[in-house]
RNA sequence: GGGGGAAUGUCCCGAGUGGCAAAGGGGGCGGACUGUAAAUCCGCUGCUUUCAGCUUCGUAGGUUCGAGUCCUACUUCCCCCA
């Protein structure tokens, strides 16, 4: 067995430099193949919610390198396998989603991509497709035919993600079962449509992944890969992305690129490298020296992981101003003009401007938030509740700051 | 189809004897310390017009001065038997 260290292809090489490896099916002839030719490959994203967030990050990033070096990717859109909902490592069952629902999360989705890959006609151009155009269409006594009978059921009960139901006396429904198959169909079908040889995942979609290897072997004798990438955690221990107030949603409309920087500009020391390595194109040389930087210098190397990683989500000119505005917020105490702003109509009470600009929930948590100091205006801390704000608060811009801790902050208008 | 069990603070787990805004965690949010880091410590964590009021314990009724706690029906899920 070919060991990780021992690939010659450039795109396997890199990608396990770049710490996006974890598991592949085949490593020798996965890794002939990228010697020998232009590899399209595919990753499936489900249409669970309306925006992708950075958990997906990495998936998409391994689209990225694979046109990076040459190859084709393929962004297959969940909107069949969504009706189904893929039960992997789940406790409950997902709730079912509307087939309107899963539409619009779908085209809010698609525009994810568009900064990340270049779509178009060309040999390595990204394709995007939707699952449900050949899974809508199948027919039952059809597909179990064809397809259903390569599948046993003894062996699907030892899928690791099956199993963990199964022992753990979880519910497990026929439609759940059935994500799997539709998952491994979706395989074959790209080979059938694109000739995709390869489906990259995290390293939970093994199980689904491997299926539809087998699969492609019994109804097209060919042989297909699979290659995974580790689930991303930080340091310690949470997982990418899961911050409480939400998902870090990769969709502008549902998270400023602003706070998209600050999300990575928080990064935790220990995982500044990896992250750079994941979410950057920058080279490892550069990666390598900003590692090593000590102590609070090694705010540099993450004030460039968020400039870096909210170009690629979002371009350039946005990164570089989310960056600026930073500077400005935190390192110059300024009121930069790019922090999130609210239009509000002014003589108001402080309570009201916190709930209207999302820095409370409700007037109750607004005023638990002023008894332990952490709403300011003006940089001043709030002390009264009833406190009114009129147009003295503002600057001279006609602007006022209104934070939440340290961190958050928001602009002012009057309406 | 028959029998048994479970649903708790709208993030999760989870105590709860008829007097409960409801123990304890986790998570989150604020504060202190720092480097917009981690770790640690402290406070908060249903809503409101906040020295008080209002609404919560699967749903709908009922018993009671008073119900998360008792009764009835229903819903969903789990287990055992078929």
């Amino acid at each position: 067995m070919t060991a990780v260290s021992d690939f010659k292809s450039p795109f396997l090489r890199d990608f396990v430099a770049r710490g996006h490896y974890y598991d592949c099916t085949d490593r020798e002839a996965l890794d002939a193949l990228f010697l020998k030719e232009r590899v399209t490959a595919y990753i499936g994203f489900d249409c669970t919610a309306p925006s992708l967030h950075v958990g997906h990050a990495m998936q998409i990033m391994t689209l990225r390198r694979l046109q990076q070096a040459g190859h084709r990717p393929i962004v297959v859109m969940g909107g069949g396998t969504t009706k189904v909902g893929d039960p992997s490592f789940r406790n409950e069952a997902r709730p079912l989603l509307s087939e309107e629902t899963i539409e619009t999360n779908k085209q809010a989705i698609l525009k994810s991509f568009r900064n990340f890959l270049t779509f178009g006609d060309g040999p390595s151009d990204a394709i995007m497709v939707d699952n449900a155009q050949w899974l809508d269409k199948l027919e039952y006594v059809p597909f179990l035919r064809e397809i259903g009978r390569h599948f046993s059921i003894n062996r699907m009960l030892t899928m690791e993600s099956v199993k963990a139901k199964i022992d753990n006396d979880l519910p497990f429904s026929f439609l759940e079962f059935n994500y799997s198959i539709m998952q491994a169909y979706d395989f074959v079908e790209l080979y059938r449509r694109y000739g995709c040889r390869l489906q990259s995942s995290g390293s939970d979609q093994w199980g689904n992944i491997v299926s539809g290897i087998d699969l492609g072997r019994r109804v097209e004798n060919i042989q297909l890969f699979g290659l995974t990438t580790p689930l991303i955690t930080t340091s310690s221990g949470a997982k990418m992305g899961k911050t409480a107030q939400g998902a870090v949603w990769l969709n502008p409309d549902m998270r400023s690129p602003y706070d998209y920087w600050q999300f990575w500009r928080n990064t935790e020391d220990a995982d500044v490298g990896r992250f750079l390595r994941i979410f950057t194109d920058l080279p490892e040389g550069e990666i390598a020296r900003l590692e090593k930087l000590k102590g609070a210098e090694l705010n540099d190397a993450k004030k460039i992981l968020a400039t870096e990683a909210t170009a690629i989500c979002h371009g350039r000119a946005v990164a570089d101003e989310a960056a600026e505005t930073s500077r400005r917020t935190f390192e110059e105490g300024a009121m930069a003009t790019g922090l999130p702003s609210f239009s509000l109509k002014l003589p108001d009470g402080i309570l009201n401007l916190a709930v209207a600009t999302g820095l409370a929930s409700s007037n109750s948590e607004a005023r638990k938030l002023i008894a332990n100091n952490g709403l300011r205006l003006n940089d001043v801390a709030v002390s009264d509740p009833k406190m009114q704000v009129d147009a003295s608060a503002l600057n001279p811009d006609g602007v006022l700051k209104l934070s939440s801790g340290k961190k958050k902050h928001v602009l002012v208008r009057p309406a």
